[in-house]
DNA sequence: AATATAGTTGCATTATATGCATCAAATTTG
DNA sequence: CAAATTTGATGCATATAATGCAACTATATT
């Protein structure tokens, strides 16, 4: 699979300037691609040029450009998945008084594609377009359980919870396919504890997952209960409402377009 | 200015992408550039290798992917206006019970990079990532009216009261910037009007807008003036708020890293 | 003001992207 | 259900476009 290569660096430089919070100077770009500070230069300005960077005047760095919000925007409106479960965010914001938000795979890992906020003063926020590991999450948890995809090489520390060996995960996974669900009990961040369950399309096939994050001080042991039951509950309607638009557009495809 | 020609392509590609809602084919896309259809099947499988495209197996038709989503976040959450100003949208939504949005110039057009959702049933949603017209929003007018940017060329109507002439633009315009904030009386969707003023930084430059949006059953003649004046309000808290983290920023800058 | 560092641009070279043709796969049609 | 047609992928030779070098300009540092 050949792949063309001035446009291969154009998005490393791009995933590059994501990764730096200053932003990247023309030299260092050059430096981590192993190109010449004119080949860097020209591919920069190129970006620049169509907005996918911008550059600071003052500091002579770049930074990505608006265009990259625009078109994530393009994406998420466009995700059947997104559209129909905003409604079932709120109402799992409403009865938990938590952030509710879901999450799909990508690049192996969870990508959060909606959130609606807690108004509780103190609660989690995990923005949009935030992409977590799947051994440490509930979103993640229930993607790895119920995808059946290989799990992770090297399943990263972050807590003192965080489940690091091959052995305590595929057991984790296994009670989370029996229970339909998955929990994260700081695993990930230190005082906050996640619940999230599946969302199956027409096929019975997962397409996402839902949950809520709050901090431990409101997710008691004592509230588990009401708050997974919640989750769950919204996850089977959810899963309901996509089998049922998914339908819809199934047969709306089938049906060939004139011309 | 020399631009990398298969760098262009492939950015051009993601554009196009976001425009087509059903995605694009590689003979489509092949035509849409003018190239081969192998150079545009090689240009997409490089985007798609990077995880900015996307291809569905069973249309063979590419969408953009997900690593878009990662940037634009990226993106996000490092602007220092979005970070400050998010508060300010709660108070703001809060205050008045509309949708509360921030916006910045990009491309000649008014981009939201952040919103906080009415609870109410019925009101007005502007996701993140839209790209709005400077001239029929109140956002916008406040950005035209205080950045001195020239006018665009043709003012597109979009409804019966949209400005389409640039004497029109030119007196509203003055009146923005005498008034300190700009509305938007169904000049862009009908039933909906908004409010919007500028916000400044440290040195009185306007670096973005922020306002309200809401439906005209609510934002009736009768209140708009208690609106107008949550809406200056806010502004004036945040541009003062703006001008103390960018002055340490600042501070901060100046004195210069070791190394 | 002088020096050093960083970014841009012109130009010749070479590597790389391109188009064509072929092949494979999938979709449509008879 | 097979034949035909459309669509996407890949090998290869050619030509072009991207590259690196070097010279130059602009900015930062001393």
């Amino acid at each position: 699979m050949a792949e063309i290569q001035s446009l291969a660096r154009g998005l490393k430089i791009l995933a590059l300037l994501a990764d730096s919070p200053e932003g990247g100077s023309v030299t260092e770009v050059a430096e981590a691609l192993g190109v010449d500070k004119g080949s860097a230069s020209r591919l920069v300005a190129t970006l620049v040029k169509y907005g996918f960077a911008e550059k600071d005047p003052l500091s002579r760095r770049f930074t990505l450009g608006p265009q990259v919000v625009t078109l994530s925007r393009s994406l998420l409106t466009r995700m059947p998945l997104r559209d129909v479960a905003k409604p079932y965010l709120r109402e799992l914001m409403r009865s938990t008084g938590e952030c509710a938000h879901i999450g799909i795979l990508s690049q192996n890992k969870v990508l959060y594609i909606d959130q609606v906020e807690s108004p509780a003063s103190l609660r989690v926020n995990a923005e949009v377009g935030f992409l977590a590991p799947l051994h440490c999450t509930a979103l993640g948890k229930v993607l790895l359980a119920f995808a059946r995809i290989p799990l992770p090489d090297s399943l990263e520390r972050f807590t003192e919870s965080t489940l690091v060996t091959k052995e305590a995960m595929r057991r984790e996974l296994e009670k989370v396919r029996q229970q339909g669900y998955a929990v994260d009990d700081e695993e990930f961040d230190i005082g906050v504890r996640c619940v999230a369950a599946p969302v199956f399309d027409f096929r019975n096939k997962v397409i996402g997952s839902i949950g809520i994050s709050g901090p431990l001080s409101r997710m008691t042991s004592a509230n588990m209960d009401s708050l997974i039951e919640q989750v769950l509950l919204t996850s089977r309607r959810l899963s309901e409402k996509m089998k049922f638009s998914q339908e819809q557009d199934h047969g709306i495809i089938s049906k060939k377009d004139e011309e």
